[in-house]
DNA sequence: TGCAAGTTGTAGAT
DNA sequence: ATCTACAACTTGCA
């Protein structure tokens, strides 16, 4: 079925396009340009359809199409530009990637890294491959899927360890400054092109459908990523990005008419390069008035990325719940969990706010930021009391824009498993959807089963008297589910379980001090010592 | 050791 | 529209 991989007789400069699907600010990529024609190599353009990498292996067909979609593009703009084919393969990229080369001397496999863990280990099977075929390949590795070396960020951190807080990690920007500004796409002349390379796979080649069409808001690609940027950035000549103040953004948008940027596929995908982003919205803050809130502005958007990222890659398990990081929580695992958690899932809950936001994301790959919260907020610490890694995975199969570092940390941050501690702040399912979308277009929109209900209970409506659900043609345990869960009464019980799973943590924090070492460490006092100022204010408050 | 701050809650009162 | 109680956490810095 994978097409066989084309040999090549003269020395070949390889860039493998992996998660930097455009020509535009690719380090990478114009290395591998320069390289090929200082050397007058065969320059080879190729990506790896893998269904074994971790951006693949769990993601369901809308990003498969995002991504099919994108390198389609790619290959079309390389034709455009810098007159290449690119070379579609369809298999495990250590398997296939090798056969690109045939041994002559000045080979070379130029890509940009995959930060995330499973990634590099994924570029390492393809550098023991080589290895183990007797292939003598020149392997050139670049950042750019986020802004900055990690190492350059740590250099700016206190003590060399990545910041756990915002506040904090704005510090570290303050000392290493913008990103490099972006760079220009090198244009080679004299590349060769008059290559025989095997057929573009479709998706249903590849056996990757889909169980009903699903509308595509968001068609992948450099081109449409760049569109999409001008467009947001030149909204009221760059007004609306300088005073862009996420959360006064509504997650009850849908269709055409959105407010935020929607580049975070792009970005995640690499069509869109976080530098040049960075740089246009910076220079649109600097000229007017910005949003005073540094950590809403929309360049901070970037800098979260930056600093989730920059965990991502320096805290071990950064994805489950054993990190170092993640406070131990006592989830649910029973049974009744996991029917709660398949309720949740399959946008059954009984709560319209809820099932409508799970509706979009299984539909369209895509839900508002805040949207996020409400659907996180109310699997795990808010009402279902389901692990967060649960809500991960869903989350990693569905994101039009998953990345990495970026799900794992806003999972932690949302169940308060790590950086967020208030975990007495929960969204309502009701009344934080109301507070944006009173008459409830986007449940309407999402869940037609309950387009005629009234306003008045549209966010509510098993407390529609048995006549206006009759009228609303929408009867309650029949059309549309009851709630599975009383919020009002679990979110108390939750809160009161959160606040002792946070005294164990306290508790263990100062005991495991204590018994590691002999001598008291720096660490131990300060644990300790925090641990007994939670006391005393504890006791001045009962005063 | 103490204190300020923490991207984005809710419900009810004014 | 703005304020307050809710119940009171952790982290970072001086």
């Amino acid at each position: 079925m994978a097409p066989s991989t084309p040999a090549y007789a003269s020395s070949a400069v390889v860039h493998w396009f992996r998660r930097d699907l455009r020509l535009h600010d690719n380090w990478a990529l114009n290395a591998a340009l320069k390289s090929a024609a200082t050397r007058k190599a065969r320059f080879l353009p190729v990506f790896v359809f893998d269904s074994t990498a971790h951006t693949c292996v769990n993601s369901k067909f809308n990003r498969w199409r995002f991504l099919h979609q994108s390198v389609e593009a790619l290959r079309a703009s390389l034709r455009k530009t810098v007159n290449a084919e690119l070379v579609v393969l369809h298999g495990r990229a250590c398997d296939v990637l090798p056969d690109l080369f045939k041994d002559a001397e000045g080979d070379e496999l130029h890509f940009e890294i995959d930060p995330a863990p499973v990634g590099v280990k994924y570029d390492q099977a393809v550098i023991d491959a080589l290895t183990k075929k007797g292939l003598e390949v020149e392997v050139k590795k670049s950042e750019g899927h986020t802004m900055y070396e990690p190492t350059k960020l740590l250099l700016a951190s206190p003590g060399g360890v990545a910041p756990k807080t915002m506040s904090g990690f704005i510090g570290v920007m303050e000392r290493v400054g913008n990103p490099s500004a972006p760079v220009p796409l090198v244009r080679e002349r004299g590349l060769s092109h008059d290559v025989e390379v095997p057929s573009f796979p479709s998706l249903s080649d590849m056996g990757i459908t889909d169980v009903e069409e699903s509308p595509i808001f968001f068609p992948g690609g450099e081109e449409e990523a760049l569109r999409r940027m001008e467009e947001f950035l030149s909204r009221e000549k760059g007004r609306i990005a300088a005073k862009f103040s996420k959360p006064k953004t509504s997650p009850a948008t849908f269709g055409q008419k959105r407010d935020t940027t929607i580049l975070s596929p792009y970005l995640a995908h690499g069509c869109l390069s976080s530098r040049t982003l960075y740089i246009r919205v910076d220079q649109l803050e600097r000229k007017f008035k910005p949003n005073p809130m540094i950590q809403t502005r929309l360049t901070c958007q970037l800098i979260w990325r930056e600093h989730f990222w920059l965990l991502g890659r320096t805290v071990r398990d950064f994805e489950n719940e054993q990190n170092e990081l993640c406070r131990d929580i006592p989830w649910d695992r029973t049974k009744e969990g996991e029917k709660r958690f398949e309720a949740w899932r399959d946008a059954r809950t009984g709560y319209p706010w809820i099932d409508a936001l799970r509706t979009q994301l299984m539909k369209e790959g895509f839900v508002h930021h805040l949207g996020r919260h409400s659907l996180a907020c109310f699997l795990t610490r808010g009402d279902l009391w389901c692990s967060w890694e649960k809500g991960a995975r869903v989350f990693d199969e569905e994101l039009l824009d998953y990345d990495f570092s970026l799900n794992s940390a806003n999972w932690m941050w949302l169940s308060c498993s790590a950086f967020f501690n208030a975990y007495f702040r929960c969204y309502s399912p009701v009344a934080f959807g109301r507070k944006w979308d009173k008459k409830g277009d986007f449940i309407r929109h999402y869940l037609p089963v309950l387009k005629d209900m009234p306003e008045k209970y549209i966010y509510e409506p098993w407390t529609a008297p048995k006549a206006t659900q009759v009228a609303g043609k929408c009867i309650i345990g029949k059309d549309y589910p009851a709630p599975i869960v009383d919020h009002s009464v679990v979110v108390k019980e939750n809160i009161s379980k959160m606040r002792d799973a946070f005294k164990r943590a306290a508790q263990n924090k100062q005991k495991t001090g204590d018994s590691s070492k002999k001598a008291c460490t720096k660490t131990e006092k300060r644990s300790r010592s925090s641990a007994n100022g939670a006391d005393t204010k504890g006791k001045r408050r009962k005063r």
